[in-house]
DNA sequence: AAAATAAGATGAAAAAATGCATTTTTCTAT
DNA sequence: ATAGAAAAATGCATTTTTTCATCTTATTTT
């Protein structure tokens, strides 16, 4: 991120869709005062939106891109939560109970992102019970879709968790049958939980088997029933 | 649970943790309100207190006993989230977004727990924005205890995954190095996302190996330093 | 108390997953 | 455009985990 996208406006907030929603519940002047606390800043991909452990001050609301949310452990192996597409709230995890981001936050292609100042933001939610409320909703929301996905992975062997992995970010990354991914296999395997080589192998034997068309980055799903019916049986 | 529960008053609402918590944020008239249409309930071991699926109707606090968290899949296999010991908030992970249970709670023990009205309580919440910060603060915690959970198992083998329950149970739920299980073989491979030989395969060693003692249900840690390594290096 | 059922334990074979070495391909920086 | 680095692919040995069969021990039920 440099210096200069701190001074030019990226892209206009009326037509930003956290506006949209804010506006639902407080008066534009309100929501003015959040405004001038914000930030809109770029991320080239493989930088890092939010760092784990750093204190958080911020909510995040990604505009535009892809966005991985991560766990470092203490031996540096990284779990990807979950990849998340623009538009939505990112970051909230620990708006009401942490002051330390319990996760990182990374681009993983080129972001557009709005930093949104969580003191004002506090304030704000503390004298509009519907605006609370609504923030409650989505970060609630982020949390359970985190933990919905753990279950799947969780009860699946690996080519379960693969083809979920493929089917989720078909459905709700890429939105398409056929994407070329920005991922890496090693992120794949940090997404399904198991080694790298295993995502290729896996990746590879759904090649063979004609469900998937797999070169490098792109991946086209040729049979989509029987990658459900792998997800299904796990 | 039988029908005389529902008219004998199992514990006295004056020395209710809850009520110390709400009314730190409400006046005892309006914390009144919440009694009145609040339940007091007794489950055995094994019933079940709140039903995924089943339409949220109720915010559980826990007064005594110990409850698993849990999420039935299609196939009617089961995932342990959590298990949590009074006294603790449950079953409100949906509170402020989804009108169905996510997951089921059962009692792992004899449990004491009152049933809050929700839409009473949202009603107050709605006017009383600390009152609802700290509910939500509840809420999130549990949320993310969960995760942190789920990160833990992710990226750990069986040695390592049995080890953290063997060590989440004593510290967290048992609260002793000394413990009876109220948990079956089963159970724990269900809390720990693995087969229920590999349970007890894993048990066994560990009883060789004299890092724990093991007798049927009663289970005493030997040597805490071991199991802590054994749970650090997965 | 005996019978029936469920839970726990053990060992061995089969399947799944990892880790490693090596090669090929793709990407990046100069 | 090319060298160097990173990522992807492949095959194999090893380890981990599951599954299955059998047996013992608890716990319920009648």
């Amino acid at each position: 991120m440099s210096i200069s996208d701190l001074h030019s406006k990226v892209y206009n907030c009326d037509t930003c869709l956290f506006k949209l929603i804010s506006c639902q519940y407080m008066e534009p002047v309100e929501f003015e005062k959040l405004r001038k606390v914000s930030v809109q800043l770029r991320f080239k991909k493989g930088e890092a939106i939010l760092k784990q452990g750093a204190r958080a001050t911020h909510l995040a609301f990604l505009q535009k891109g892809i966005v991985k949310f991560y766990y470092e452990d203490e031996k540096g192996k990284n779990l990807i939560l979950t990849i998340t597409k623009s538009p939505s709230l990112i970051g909230g995890a620990n708006v009401f109970n942490e002051s330390m981001n319990l996760f990182s936050i990374q681009a993983v292609e080129d972001c557009e992102v709005c930093m949104i100042d969580l003191v004002m933001l506090k304030e704000i939610a503390m004298v509009n019970n519907r605006f609370l409320m609504k923030i409650l909703e989505m970060v609630t929301g982020m949390f359970k879709d985190s933990i919905l996905n753990f279950i799947n992975l969780a009860h699946k062997q690996v080519n379960g968790r693969i083809a979920d992995v493929i089917l989720y970010l078909s459905s709700s990354v890429y939105r398409s049958q056929h994407f070329t991914l920005t991922l890496t296999r090693k992120e794949l395997s940090e997404f399904a939980g198991c080694s790298t080589e295993n995502v290729i192998h896996t990746l590879s034997r759904f090649h063979r088997e004609g469900i998937l068309n797999v070169k490098g980055k792109s991946i086209e799903i040729n049979d989509l029933d029987r990658l459900q019916r792998i997800s299904k049986v796990g």
